[in-house]
RNA sequence: GCGGCCGUGGCGGAAUAGGCAGACGCGUACGUUUGAGGGGCGUAUGGGAGACCGUAUGGGUUCAAGUCCCAUCGGCCGCACCA
């Protein structure tokens, strides 16, 4: 009898092999075709390793695993994304730097990590917040700079008051803050910006070489919102002369039916021309309001559309040549195309509502059943025939929108546009746990980038890094840091005191894994030329929209400059679901339905943990922990264990359990994330063992090959047991003959009539009259008459019977 | 409003390309083992006494529908006054 199993000692064997034996570590090997798995890495808060870690990391974990078993080399990295507002927070209210409230979180996670076994090289760690680290994070952000595509300028971003901290677009989603939820407010900020926008084309093509979940592919084309359409003038007569306003608009064929323009409250026009505005007070009035409600009323959706008639001036439509009023109204946004836009009412709800409201004329410009004095058409693209459209009359949308195009580009009264909703990326933070932006402000030479000499440019020590309310940062305070002098003409000059947002440095964190000690380089070339791209990477569906662009964004970049050869990083994404409380509801503190992962490795080990978070479900989808279901995971890996007593000595008959068709179904299930599946297909192997009561070394090889990847521990244990000592992570992953899947005989079921009647039993590869011949001899067709078979072979057999 | 996803036992979930619905696990019941059990082992477990009925609801296509089509109801996620 084999003794019981002891999770506690016997885990703690194999981690001291692991790591004592720097098992996972690698180098470049050109004879070893390489693998690289990525996870993101984790922000090491005070909290700890959470569940939700854990089934993030499980999955690369098991290709890692399997991957080197499979005789690649490969590098399966970990580091830190240790820049951030919850440490900073954290240092300042227990009055600790955050440099050692970093060092300790690092060192909870690595022991943590450890402990459930991750075959991580821990030789190549990153942490952000180290010099050795951020000053590449620094250089790429001078590269950036010296060709133009970081930028400063003043303008309204997106402020938390709690946090006092500028909000990048993608941190402020629905118009809260990201991190604490509070309501952002709009604020007039001196801002660096990336100029992703630059790069909108690119990240949207570059998706099709990619092998990214669809769901991801959508998200992201959403995100960067491209829309194809024109920029129109309209001449709006004003204080004796003619001011060309430009508005954007995807349907310029529908020009004939514009009655009217909007421009956003905070248009320029309205500046330049308030003296000649006659109802100028009303109109300051409004546009004092349209701010507030941007500041108060954000949450509101869908809220009753409001303006005012700017009096004054008026806007001649260049088609038609109709002189037409002029509005001002807060549903049009300054920050997206042009800031003004020609309403159709007709065939716009927004510009609909807006003209019944203010009794303004509906043009119907394109055909359709719907009366669009009751209610607009909406027309989708391609749906109906233009009408009061002059030369556009009887065309249909596409080609109406085409031809328009090309006449106004002939008159030189428009020209058509791509536009792309995605925002520049707004890159500063006023607070301190973050890289120092690397720039000087000269009263002569202006922005100057400090020299890549200097770099690092270090955080300096500071006793208070309180972030103050009218948002400067707090490196402002520190004067010695501030004060120096330029680089270029070396007269007295102060330092930029923004830091950079947490975004920056897990924007090319993948790259530095490949050397990450490397000085001389951020990616060593050589190193690069052998890891390159990575080949697999797992992360969260919450990141789709901010780390997973940016990233792209950064690496796009360092290919344009020549540091990297292929323009997307990530060959393969996929992103697991949401581990949620046994509730049913988001974990969390406050509903006190967190599971620590530290209790579960306590008290079932980390083979059990790491089991069951694969086998909870589909793994793309969020599932709810179960107290109760972890438990079949601990029965499984204990009559796994026991198993060995089966291992018979004389002749065993195996056939019952067909070891090709399991190799098979396991492998391919774990290279499609179905780990749920995979396992599940283990258990009913182990079952088949446990029915026959024997088993042989071979057979239980290979099932303790194939689950070695999802529970290291124990099957190291019991392949070194019955394999005199031999190590499994040194063995063969199993393959499976092609030609010996499909057993000799099949059951076919039999269905009469679409329902199932019998099942018979014939040699796999029959014919129809063969399974017929078996068919009948069942008696079921016996008083009827057979009008029509379908057989599908070695599936099933329909018979439509009188 | 737009875009995407999803509704299967008491529960988590299976079902490759339209071909045996409910794999695997939990829970439950009964039996058994043990000095004892919140342990091990065994059997059963969608509903119905039954022919049969069953994948949110109603229609449709098909020899055959959880899977495809149309409509309705419900839920989740992302974007959101995007011109």
């Amino acid at each position: 009898m084999a003794v019981k199993y002891d999770f506690k000692s016997v885990e703690q064997k194999w981690q001291d092999y692991w790591y004592g034996e720097r098992v996972f570590e690698v180098k470049e090997d050109p004879s070893k075709p390489k693998f690289y798995g990525l996870i993101e890495f984790p922000y090491p808060s005070g909290a700890g390793l959470h569940v939700g870690h854990i089934r993030a990391f499980s999955s690369m974990e098991v290709i890692a695993r399997k991957k080197r078993l499979e005789g690649y080399n490969v590098l399966f990295p970990i580091g830190y994304d240790a820049f951030g507002l919850p440490t900073e927070n954290y240092a300042m209210q227990t009055k600790q730097h955050p440099r050692k409230v970093t060092d300790e979180n690092i060192a909870k996670f690595t022991a943590q990590l450890k402990k459930v076994g991750y075959s991580f090289d821990w030789s190549r760690v990153v942490d952000t917040t180290d010099p050795d680290y951020y000053k590449w994070t620094q250089w790429i952000f001078l590269q950036m700079f010296k060709r133009g595509l970081a930028y400063k300028a003043t303008t309204t971003v997106n402020f938390c008051p709690k946090c006092k901290v500028v909000l990048a677009n993608e941190e402020s989603q629905g118009g809260v803050c990201d991190r604490c939820g509070t309501e952002v407010v709009q604020k007039e900020k001196d801002v660096w910006f990336l100029k992703i926008r630059n790069y909108a084309e690119r990240l949207l093509t570059g998706l099709e070489k990619v092998n990214f979940p669809e769901r991801i592919k959508t998200e992201q084309q959403n995100w960067i919102g491209k829309s194809q359409g024109a920029d129109v003038t309209f001449k709006v007569k004003v204080a004796g002369t003619e001011y060309p306003l430009v508005v954007y608009t995807t349907r310029p064929d529908t020009i004939y039916g514009a009655t009217f323009l909007v421009v956003s409250p905070e248009h320029p026009l309205l500046k330049e021309y308030a003296s000649s505005i006659v109802n100028a007070e009303e109109v300051a009035a409004y546009q004092a309001q349209a701010k507030l409600k941007k500041e108060f009323d954000r949450v509101q959706v869908n809220k009753d559309k409001t303006g005012i008639k700017v009096e004054g001036m008026v806007a001649v439509n260049p088609i038609t040549g109709t002189e037409i009023p002029i509005f001002t109204a807060d549903y049009v946004m300054m920050d997206y195309g042009t800031g003004a836009i020609m309403a159709v009412p007709a065939h716009d709800k927004r510009d609909w509502d807006f003209a019944k409201k203010y009794d303004l004329p509906i043009i119907e410009v394109i055909k359709s059943d719907v009366d669009v004095q009751v209610e607009p058409y909406c027309a989708k693209e391609g749906a109906g025939i233009m009408v009061n459209s002059g030369f556009l009359n009887g065309l249909t949308v596409k080609p109406a929108i085409a031809k328009m195009i090309e006449y106004m580009e002939k008159a030189g009264i428009g020209k058509a546009k791509t536009d792309y909703k995605m925002k520049d990326w707004a890159f500063n933070r006023q607070r301190y746990w973050g890289e120092p932006i690397p720039i000087i402000n000269c009263p002569h030479c202006g922005q100057v980038a400090v020299p890549e000499s200097e770099l690092p440019l270090r955080l300096p020590d500071l006793e208070d890094f309180t972030p103050t309310d009218d948002g400067t940062s707090p490196l402002s305070k520190c004067t010695d840091w501030v004060n120096t002098t330029c680089p270029i003409c070396g007269a007295k000059a102060t330092r930029e005191t923004d830091t950079m947002p947490q975004w920056a440095g897990s924007s090319w964190y993948f790259l530095r894994y490949e050397s990450p000690r490397d000085g001389e380089h951020a990616v060593n070339p050589d190193a690069y030329a052998y890891w390159g791209q990575v080949d697999w990477y797992n992360g969260g569906m919450e990141h789709v929209t901010r780390h997973l662009i940016y990233s792209r964004f950064w690496n796009q970049f360092l290919y344009d400059i020549g540091a990297v050869s292929h323009e997307e990083p990530y060959l393969r994404r996929s992103a697991q679901g949401l581990i949620l409380g046994a509730d049913g509801e988001k974990m969390s503190k406050s509903r006190g339905n967190v599971v620590n992962p530290d209790d579960v490795v306590k008290q079932y080990g980390a083979d059990v943990l790491r089991m069951f978070i694969l086998f909870i479900g589909d793994y793309e989808k969020p599932a709810p922990w179960s107290a109760e279901g972890i438990k079949g995971c601990n029965r499984f890996l204990a009559r796994y264990w026991n198993a060995q007593d089966l291992i018979a000595s004389g002749k065993v008959d195996t056939s019952d359990l067909n070891l090709d068709a399991l190799v098979k179904k396991v492998s391919d299930d774990y290279e499609a994330c179905k780990f749920n599946t995979a396992i599940a297909a283990i258990m009913t192997a182990l079952n088949t063992i446990y029915a026959r009561g024997k088993t042989t070394r071979e057979e239980l090889n290979t099932v303790s090959l194939l689950l070695y990847p999802v529970a290291p521990h124990v099957t190291s244990e019991l392949y070194s047991i019955i394999n005199n000592g031999a190590y499994v992570d040194k063995a063969k992953f199993p393959s499976y003959d092609e030609s010996k899947l499909v057993a000799e005989t099949v059951e076919i079921p039999v269905q009469v009539m679409g329902k199932l009647k019998e099942r018979v039993t014939v040699p796999a590869g029959s014919d129809e009259a063969a399974v017929m011949e078996a068919v009948k001899a069942t008696g079921v067709l016996d008083g009827k008459t057979v009008i029509k078979v379908i057989y599908v072979p070695d599936k099933i057999i329909n018979i439509v019977a009188k």
